[in-house]
DNA sequence: CATGAATGAGTGTTCATTCAT
DNA sequence: TATGAATGAACACTCATTCAT
């Protein structure tokens, strides 16, 4: 919080933070500016004071969190050598920032992942900024040998989305079960599979032949 | 169209078909009833002879597609040899329904996918048979040798759901382009990546052994 | 039943005796054609075989069960001698005609005494004829010197009626009480008070004349 | 018009009276909201700003001037001496605010006397307060000997307000007849009637006994 | 005679949005 | 800046009624 914000910058949020809530609660239709107007505490119409409209209250939400959400990201990544750990990092990354924002994942992943509308939104290109590092890790990773060179760095980029938002879905549509399982318990499995695949050795399966592994001298 | 099905039984089909049209382009708050019963060529109040709330119409859509496309899927498994080769038969079959029937996917991604009343319908629990065909192909698998025996099913099911999913809303976002990407194409890249992961052969990468490779016998 | 009744005719008797049952129990707007079809055991369009209208079968219902119940009135009254036995015989066979037809007694009160229109049918006509018997018998005790000679009989009519009905109208909001209290027990309170008012005994209460009473003759 | 009386106050006043106008000439089911909200002045939104739905607004009608009319009543009552006076006041006040109030009166005697849910309202208990002002005076004339030690009050009380209503009703049904037989001209013979009954004197009747009256000295 | 099927006309109710104060 | 008050524009849903079969 910057000392000299403006209030109105601090209504704004107020307001924002107030509409995650509640859009994480209720659908995009059920939730009403009443609703939101009654969790920040003012009226329907200082709502308009500071958002045009629904829709544009909606789309502003995810912002500044994405910023921010970025440059930590970025930071850490600064931190870790090798591409496969930077994409563990990624992958932690993405399953904490989740589950410490359960609002923020419901409103992101039930109702702006699916709206045509938010795709022409200013916001969602810093979105797509923040997952195309996972593009350059990618890259970088076939660069260097880590990654197989025929690996297609925007397949990655699905494979990990899909099954982070798909498991952070079911998460929060059962509730956001705070015991046992959490989301982070998965982050390791998830990047084992990637990295290693689920076939078991080929050696093992059918290439029929003898290896004598000898340690170097 | 059966011989002897029912007129009222037609008709129902009919709104259903005109209801995913219509749900697929606009949400669910957008689609009206008006707009379904336009596109049905019947009013209103007939939708409501056959449906009592536009709701239960969304959940009836899937059903009976969803039942067809699972016996489909199992058809064509049992002339499948090989849990890997069943994995892809699964990919195959879900991204090639996603590709022949892009409405009934956006409905089911769009709308469905995220509604928590939903997952109370009957209609979800034979979704999750479909789905959990998935978890019967891995555990066969890892009891063949042919996955790594610590695979865990349930990851594989949301790795498997995400990724595919994510791709088709994309493919239904940018508007279906039918030419160059279509999904199939992605079907055996995917295969590959959960099957084979992306890190490159280890012994390549920098772990310095020596091998020699014998021809058996 | 007359032996030769058509069948038509018996049809549309079921039709009424379910109408009364429905609107009995539900408000002229809360019944629907489709609840009084279903009360029947036909369809909705074969109430419309025998009703042009809603309104015209709700104004239909009571006329036979009027005609006889004036017959069967008039057929006591003969037996009875005195204006003021008649007086309580009209006072009791309403009660009991109410008592023993709860649902008819339902919708004579609650919906149609109230209706404007129901004023203006034919039904409405018999209905007069039933009550102004009252009138009758008020002149003819007016006449005999058993009733006070400045008697108004249509306040007389208004009493009774008006006494009659707000008893009967209460014991259905009640849920007509099978137990205790029935309306047949308010017949004789009702008619000494309308006879006797309630008033004290003048003499007896301070007005201090002196009384000569001398046989005649 | 209290000066200080807020201006949502006053609204909802406005809203109420021009239900009251409404309901009194339409029923409750062809009395639309935009027929009150045009009667009113305003938008039909607004009227949902003021009551959530037309059934509030229909039972919140007789509230205020129930309680009102309670309280002048019972002023007027502490002036006048002896039950039966009192029992006559109850009918003129009964009869005067009825013929001053016509739409109040057809609401009341057309739509809600008959309404089960009304009964179940608060306001409904203030309207049984004010009509067991009549348990009070009668219980009170009995025990002073004004009455017949065996009067039934709730009889009494059956009797008053089912003759009163009846009265009002059928005034309503031809049309309010502002000439003529006014309301108010029925308050003495129905109190006549109550109070003394409808007999002529008995001992002209059947006693055989010739009498003289001579006054006390 | 009976009805399955269809619908026109309507209604209560909601809610995002505006604006004078 | 904040809001009380008001509303236009919709929409889901109902139901009496019709008619071809």
């Amino acid at each position: 919080m910057p000392p000299n914000q403006k209030k109105s910058e601090v209504r704004k949020e107020q307001i924002q933070k107030a509409a995650v809530k509640v859009f994480a609660r209720k659908s995009l239709m059920d939730a009403t500016i009443a609703d939101i107007a009654q969790e920040t505490g003012v009226s329907e119409a200082t709502i308009y004071e500071y958002f045009s409209t629904k829709e544009e209250l909606l789309f502003s939400i995810p912002c500044d969190i994405i910023v921010e959400s970025k440059k930590t990201l970025e930071f850490h990544l600064a931190y870790v050598r090798g591409s496969a750990n930077k994409l563990r990092s990624f992958i932690y990354h993405m399953m904490l920032f989740y589950q410490e924002n359960p609002d923020y994942a419901s409103v992101a992943l039930k109702i702006l992942k699916t709206n045509e509308k938010y795709m022409q939104t200013e916001t969602y290109q810093v979105l797509r900024d923040l997952v195309n590092l996972i593009i350059t890790i990618v890259n970088d990773g076939i660069k260097m040998g880590e990654f197989k060179p025929d690996t297609n760095p925007y397949l990655v980029r699905s494979v990990l989305l899909g099954s982070i938002e798909h498991m952070v879905i079911r998460w929060i549509l059962l509730g956001c079960p705070q015991e046992k399982k959490t989301l982070i318990d998965m982050v390791d499995p998830l990047f084992d599979l990637i990295i290693g695949g689920i076939q078991a050795d080929q050696a093992a399966k059918g290439m029929h032949f003898k290896i004598h592994l000898e340690p170097l001298e």
